[in-house]
DNA sequence: ACAAATTTAGACACTCTTGTCTAAATCGTC
DNA sequence: GACGATTTAGACAAGAGTGTCTAAATTTGT
């Protein structure tokens, strides 16, 4: 019986450090060998613990795959939406606003730890959890797309775009983004860095090719010199 | 001893039969369950075939996996090929026909099963196998990403595309065309027809707006009613 | 330092899976 | 129909992994 409610939180501080230390191996070792693959005493051994205190926080190796995914999701989501929050509204040189645009979501969101690992799960075991990853689906790609969306509106609102449907011209950004980086991420690996500058280089440019200012006016400087056939 | 040397083939016509009917079956339960979660038994039953005729055949889990694998990449790599072989070089209309290129990749190549199973266990086991997926990367994208960029350079010679690096417009193209599938394919699903057409016209139309002959006085929608050509 | 809660190590039962083996049944071919 | 090769069903040993239990050790708050 636990009656003598402490001011904030019940469990002591080792406690929570123990649990996020737990979760934080279960999500390495279940990206590396998969669900079924994953073994809880490696688990274990990994987070420092032993094999029964696992299973007093989680109780179950399902429960503890489930806790790790909303894990890794929410902190996605937040590393997410900080980075959205940098989208160049007032953008002096265009071109390299949304570059760094670029270059910040895949460094911050998608190449990191936990993006790795939580694009990992969702597609070795997207299939076997249908409930939540459609809930990933409905509070990622369902809720950062529009916004994302909403922040190209508001350029070609602002005339530095011109854009008929802001929805497909997000999605079609983060395909031009990424499109010189699928293979890596099929693999399940990251991207140098340099790669990832190159490709956001190359898909800004061309996004801007499509979407950008008509004629060259202010599009680029090199722009006025390459444009000679 | 085999020594009286059959005119052809040695196996009997069952034999083979067996064999693909194993390698099949394999196919699904590996890329439904994962290596580690794959029953041998599972795959036996659904091949319709005993376990022992498995181990006759392959003998091993993990040589059963790899003879799964090159099949498919195989397989999908002659789809790409043969598909590839249909891109217009001689454009009537260049929007339709470069939507219809795209339409086809995916029906025939990614969305199909060889390829839906193919990117599966690419994605599941890509890191577990390094030097089986490294030989896909080089005979897959390796062989067929400069292909279809060598098309592209060849309708930018033609005067139809304005482009400065082929590749870089081969992996854009197909980037876009695929901008809208994501995450689909991210949770192991087939997208809908109509969502492959969907997401081919945006991203042919985006791509031809940014490569596209500048002409810009009748760019996108009217073309289509003003090219008879 | 004390008392309560938590963690630990190890043993344990249980299930599942792989890979082997054997004898019987089946198949293909002559 | 007969023969050789293949397939089959089932039993089997060996190993691995999950989840439970217990008693001892450790940590925590007071």
């Amino acid at each position: 019986m636990k009656l003598h409610v402490s001011p904030d939180i019940f469990p002591p501080r080792g406690h929570e450090a123990k649990r996020l230390s737990i979760v934080d191996s279960a999500a390495t070792v279940f990206c590396r060998e998969g669900f079924a693959g994953a073994n809880i005493d490696l688990i274990a051994a990994e987070a420092g613990v032993s094999r029964q205190t696992i299973y007093n926080h989680h109780g179950d190796k399902e429960r503890l795959f489930v806790a790790v995914v909303r894990d890794l999701t929410e902190r996605c989501n937040a590393g997410i939406f900080a980075t959205i929050a940098t989208f160049p509204d007032q953008p002096g040189d265009l071109e390299a606003d949304l570059i760094g645009f670029a270059v910040r979501l895949n460094q911050n969101c998608i190449c990191n730890r936990d993006g790795k690992f939580l694009r990992k799960l969702i597609q070795t075991e997207g299939e076997r959890y249908p409930e939540l990853f459609a809930e990933w689906r409905e509070q990622g790609p369902g809720r950062t797309w529009p916004a994302i969306a909403a922040r190209f509106a508001r350029l070609a609102y602002g005339g530095h775009l011109t854009i008929e449907d802001p929805d497909v011209a997000a999605r079609q950004f983060l395909g031009l983004v990424n499109a010189e980086l699928q293979t890596t991420f099929m693999l399940g690996g990251s991207p140098r860095e340099d790669e990832v500058l190159q490709s956001a280089t190359n898909g800004v440019r061309t996004f801007l090719r499509a979407f950008g200012k008509r004629r060259s006016a202010a599009s680029s400087e090199k722009q006025s010199a390459l444009t000679s056939a």
